[in-house]
DNA sequence: CAGAGACTAAGTCATACGCCTTAAAAGTCA
DNA sequence: TGACTTTTAAGGCGTATGACTTAGTCTCTG
């Protein structure tokens, strides 16, 4: 059978993604170079990261997508099994949890947060990383019925939350996700708690008066 | 006189500050090299960097040390201006405005936003920028007291919310900025409507309800 | 089992890098 | 003016980079 012999090949392509998101999130996207990827990942052929997956561009898209994945279909679950009428708050939990708790799926040390923070706030990754990541159906779909459920606001205001609320939660798991490297407390209830601190912040981002402008 | 001599020096150092933070916000603190840096200030001198400024971290430095200085200025004049007895929202707006009206001040383009997101951001240069650009006194007394009027939060919720506020202005300053060189919109207003989204958003962020947590 | 295709090892090549040296130019002061 | 210091110009040196080539290995399929 293909994949006996496509396995060999997938795995050092997943051994490549995971050591680059390693390197990435330790010393930056742009400070490590594709061969010292390839090299880090135990290959002779320094020129392996082109081989199996391409140009840097493509592997920071390659990283991403599994995860975003992963976090897309826990997105949906959730969503599944809301409540009738669901609140701002529920929505909210919506889009902070699936993607606090794909984090917390991954063990100690994680590195995909402080990749995706420095990849969304780097000037020519930025599209690329935010399209990909944050642009799934159930996002999506969150984000309309939350919309919904603040209808007052100007739509400059509103898109401007929402860039708020998309950074406080890339830059605040990628800050727990180092706290954690670090310190000694346990995974589960630092990521538990890390998600309430965020829905209770949106939230209160969300509902804050708004001050007319002009 | 002295200044005549160290004046062509010290221009030159400011031309190489000036370049490296229009480089580093277009493509990335490690995506530019201290060379680049140096042809692109016009210096025949390939080590015009290393001569004027030293290694990539003392760069960085220097370029955070005056804008920060400016936004200290600003941050003291404000606070001495303050009401009797100040609400949060006027704490609020002394950590928000001196930083977005030195940023309106630069003009457009300005590039150092986009440079502190990214500097900010990066696992090895963030303790060397957050160390400079928010340790200032009087930014230190904006958040003392500021902490005191919200006295029921939990220590941890508090440094929480801390570290929320302080991504949401750097992060959404550098968004702001993207726009405005990209877009039509007159900066002055563009800056001012900033500011006073910003500080609603932390007001609400600051009030909103606390989750009791394990 | 033999051969085709997928994959890895090893190494080449031009370019760009950081760091450094040397020499000329610009400016200062006795 | 002439000795002295600071700054700029020009370029060398060893190393690391991305892109590529070639040779060989492994695995499945016919």
């Amino acid at each position: 059978m293909k994949l006996a012999r496509s396995d060999r090949g997938s795995q050092t392509r997943e051994l490549l993604l995971a050591t680059a998101e390693r390197l990435f999130a330790e010393y930056g996207v742009e400070g490590v170079s594709n061969r010292q990827v390839s090299e880090a990942a135990g290959q002779s052929n320094n020129f392996a990261v082109g081989y199996h997956v391409g140009s840097k561009e493509d592997l920071v898209v390659a990283i991403v997508r599994p995860h975003a994945a992963s976090i897309e279909r826990r997105c949906g679950e959730m969503v599944a099994q809301l409540p009738d009428s669901p609140g701002l708050r529920d929505w909210v939990s919506c889009l902070v949890r699936p993607a606090v708790e794909h984090l917390a799926s991954l063990g100690v040390p994680s590195w995909y947060a402080r990749f995706i923070a420095q990849a969304t706030t780097h000037p020519t990754f930025r599209r690329l990383v935010v399209g990909e990541a944050f642009a799934s159906r159930s996002f999506q779909r969150c984000h309309e019925a939350m919309f919904r459920l603040v209808p007052l606001l100007p739509e400059e205001v509103r898109r401007e939350r929402d860039d708020m609320g998309r950074l406080m939660l890339v830059h605040i798991c990628a800050e727990r996700e180092r706290a954690l490297q670090e310190g000694t407390a346990s995974p589960h209830s630092t990521w538990e708690s890390t998600a309430t601190g965020l829905v209770d912040a949106l939230v209160g981002l969300w509902l804050a008066p708004v001050t007319a402008r002009w």
